[in-house]
RNA sequence: GGGCCGUUAGCUCAGCUGGUAGAGCAGCAGACUCUUAAUCUGCGGGUCGAAGGUUCGAUCCCUUCACGGCUCACCA
């Protein structure tokens, strides 16, 4: 097609994608790559590698160029150790030194280990509309797709010994090889290479159950290269054009750095353009995460609390290479805020300066799960949603349909999804000042003085015959008025009210919290005190 | 020890194709005879870590230094 003069706009995802075209040149079509290992709960940490790519794949598409946008599932590895988040430990400890895709699941849904951690995350990409080619290893390399690649790291393995070496504190021994072979037998990693015939033979023995043999690993799988060798090998088999990685990766000797000069020296190939993201935290959360994930936050568990453009615009407004908290605090109200602001500013109804204006727009862009709406959606401030949605007790069919009964597609679902968010919010991570529940069902009475008595029924008459006139302003004078003709003072009267209305001294500001709850709740718990 | 990243208003941070600084919160003043991150209006002026350099001009580029943090030196 051809090459772009500058950045579609001064996004990071823009930038990145311009670099790319430039170093790699014009291509029919580029490969971008993600990948992680499934050895346990994937985590929000995770997310940021892929969420990332995913935003480079959609810049460069954007300018018209076709993306291949990989997942490789580096599954082909060993178990380790049990993480201390999975259930039946004790059972998946036999299976330490297999690889994760030999080790069954500990809920006992999926056929592996490694294959019920991946699931986890390929059902809920879409969600957030990420949508890559995943790759699994493990069948890659026993399928021996592999081979030529691993005896050309046997071939040069003085010249990747040299490399690693360059960081290493104790150099590598000689006997060390750039492959690890899975006992045929037990399936344990724990073999030594006993020779290489020159070409596609090696053999070996397992030191966990004695077996010898001797392959070809043109025929036979279980022959995998290590990590530092592994990367850099596949980025020349997949042709990769683009792939970030995580800090620790990309220091001096680090995994990157090291795959960069393997990439060239033994594959001769070029590395691809990169940049490194940092780590992701956590705020507010305070160990309330269920127990089925332990103290690991995985994409679904941000996705509570966050409708998915929100997620998406928490990854795209941040630059890669910051270290950001993700809050489920008071925070998550101002983040919503900020969302929507950027909506305003995308839809014009906000002005701001015009230099920021591009960069909005475009994180408003790249925060769409699909495509930005045609015209602005209705906004719903989260923190009124809260109210709402405790209103209608987490009933959202209800909530949708008495509150937004003209909403309707794309800006119901959205909408429809906050009012979602709002609840597993309140529920689970609000301070306790932001939970209340209507008395409507309770029948048992408050204990009041006849004076908070009197000002109860004289707002329930009001209510009734001029609700339809009342707005928030008026209502909250008539309140005070009736107090003070019944010798109270607001602030003494006003927590009877909440212990009335929702029995506990505080509430939602009064007047708009009334009218929010809708005529008939409120004259029905009112009505008790007639 | 190597590498990387920070150091901007009290706090949290934006600002990164160089043109003498912004936002939110806090704070202060006023309005509202109501209350949860509760409303409205106005205000506040920080040696942009330090010292050099490049430039007509630098928070933004280069060098050095000082703090703070992360990371690699085992595996992946």
């Amino acid at each position: 097609m051809s090459i772009p003069q500058k950045p579609k706009s001064s996004h990071w995802a823009d930038v990145t994608a311009f670099r790319i075209i430039k170093e790699k040149g014009d291509k029919p079509r580029y490969v971008c790559a993600s990948g992680i290992t499934p050895s346990g709960t994937v985590h929000i940490g995770n997310f940021r590698e892929i969420i990332s790519v995913e935003l480079v794949v959609r810049a460069l598409r954007d300018l018209g160029k076709d993306v291949r946008f990989i997942y490789s599932w580096d599954e082909y590895d060993v178990f380790r150790k049990v993480p201390k988040n999975m259930p039946n430990r004790e059972d998946l400890e036999t299976y330490l030194r297999m690889p994760i895709t030999m080790v069954p699941d500990p809920w006992g849904k999926e056929e592996s280990y490694a294959r019920a951690n991946e699931k986890e995350v390929e059902a809920i990409l879409p969600e957030v509309g990420i949508f890559p080619e995943y790759i699994y290893q493990a069948k890659e390399y026993t399928s021996c797709r592999y081979a030529e690649g691993i005896r050309r790291a046997l071939e040069r393995r003085d010249v990747i010994r040299r490399i690693l070496d360059k960081y290493r504190a104790e150099p590598l021994p000689d006997s060390w090889w750039p492959v690890v072979i899975f006992c045929a037998s037990c399936h344990k990693d724990t073999t030594t290479v006993e020779h290489w015939d020159g070409a596609y033979g090696l053999s070996y023995t397992c030191s966990s159950c004695g077996f010898k043999e001797a392959l070809d690993f043109r025929r036979q799988g279980n022959v995998k290269l290590r990590w530092r060798v592994d990367w850099p090998m596949r980025w020349r088999e997949e042709q990769v054009d683009f792939e970030p990685a995580g800090k620790e990766h990309h220091s001096d000797g680090g995994s990157f750095d090291t795959a960069k000069q393997i990439v060239r020296e033994v594959y001769d190939h070029e590395p691809p353009v990169t940049f490194k993201y940092d780590f992701i935290g956590i705020k507010g959360q305070g160990g309330k995460i269920s127990s089925s994930t332990g103290n690991v936050i995985s994409l679904k568990d941000v996705l509570e609390v966050y409708q998915p453009e929100v997620v998406r615009y928490l990854f795209a407004g941040t630059r890669p290479d910051t270290e950001f908290a993700i809050s489920f605090d008071l925070d998550v109200i101002k983040i919503y805020e900020d969302y929507d602001k950027c909506e305003r500013i995308y839809f014009g109804k906000e002005q701001v300066d015009p230099k920021k204006l591009e960069r909005e727009r475009r994180t408003y862009e790249f925060s769409q799960v699909e495509r930005a709406p045609a015209s602005m959606p209705l906004q719903v401030p989260f923190r009124h949603m809260t109210t709402l949605v405790q209103i209608y007790e987490g009933d959202l069919d209800a909530l949708m349909a008495q509150e937004f009964p003209s909403v309707s597609g794309e800006e119901a679902r959205r909408l429809r999804r906050r009012a979602q968010c709002a609840w597993n919010w309140v529920t689970t991570y609000a301070p306790e000042e932001f939970r209340f529940s209507l008395r409507v069902d309770e029948e048992t009475l408050e204990p009041l003085e006849d004076s908070h008595r009197k000002v109860i029924q004289r707002l329930y008459h009001l209510l009734e015959t001029e609700w339809d006139s009342l707005d928030e302003a008026r209502l909250g004078e008539a309140v005070y008025a009736f107090c003070e003709e019944e010798g109270l003072t607001a602030k003494d009267f006003f927590p009877s009210l909440y212990r009335v209305l929702l029995g506990k001294d505080r509430g939602p500001r009064a007047a708009s919290f009334i009218l929010t709850v809708g005529k008939e709740k409120i004259l029905t718990i009112l009505g008790r005190y007639l």
